[in-house]
DNA sequence: CAAGAGATTAGG
DNA sequence: CTAATCTCTTGC
């Protein structure tokens, strides 16, 4: 069975629904409460836009996969791949709150409150140890492999806004969050702005 | 082949 | 504001 149907939307439809689910390693957790969405070959943001590269290449796999990239040469970042095989479209696990192992996930981060543990793309992948040995995992067949999510079962409310660190595509506004969650990263310039979209 | 920007973070 | 430092794109 080839991932879940709930990935096969395009990116910006299938990322708020991604907000309240659980991404799950060696026994530390964390509930996402923040996600960008990346078109592919057609979103100049992302970095599918100019076609397969090895890095990119999980991307245009089948939904359900884990695509890691190591992000100004040191940190670690975490999409879920979705949409049909064969495009790009990925989702940006920007940031989340630890719900389980977290003393585990402080040894990770000596001296950081508990809700920063996981607020910003690549202290995430941090607190769940998430390396580059992890792209291409397969999230989605639960157990098969070292990184499983867990879809969330109930609604959550949700906020958007411009995507954080691009300058491309200003018009795609892509990035969705749990409405007031203290853990949404965007420490830096936070967008003026930001409305909020019940009807998602 | 060399230079620079980028889906970032920590430290001054 | 800047350093640290990997991958890919663009320019010479």
């Amino acid at each position: 069975m080839p991932g879940w149907p709930e990935l096969l939307g395009p990116a910006e439809e299938v990322a708020p629904r991604l907000l309240g689910g659980v991404l799950r390693k060696d026994g530390v957790a964390v509930r996402i409460t923040e996600v960008e969405a990346y078109a592919g070959d057609t979103d100049p943001g992302s970095h599918a836009y100019r076609g397969r590269t090895p890095r990119t290449e999980v991307m245009f796999g089948p939904p359900g996969r884990l695509y890691c990239y190591l992000s100004y040469g040191m940190h670690v970042c975490a999409n879920v791949v979705v949409g049909e095989a064969g495009t790009a479209a990925a989702v940006l696990l920007r940031a989340g709150e630890v719900v389980d192992g977290v003393d585990v996930a402080r040894k990770r981060r000596p001296g950081v409150a508990d809700r920063q543990l996981a607020r910003g793309p690549g202290l995430l992948c941090r607190a769940l140890a998430i390396s580059l040995d992890d792209d291409g995992s397969d999230v989605a067949d639960h157990g098969s492999g070292p990184v499983t999510l867990d879809l969330p079962n109930e609604a959550v409310e949700i906020s958007r806004g411009p995507r954080t660190g691009l300058r491309l595509a200003p018009d795609r506004v892509w990035r969705f969050w749990i409405t007031g969650d203290p853990s949404v990263s965007g420490h830096r310039r936070h967008p003026a702005a930001v409305r909020e979209t019940p009807g998602l």
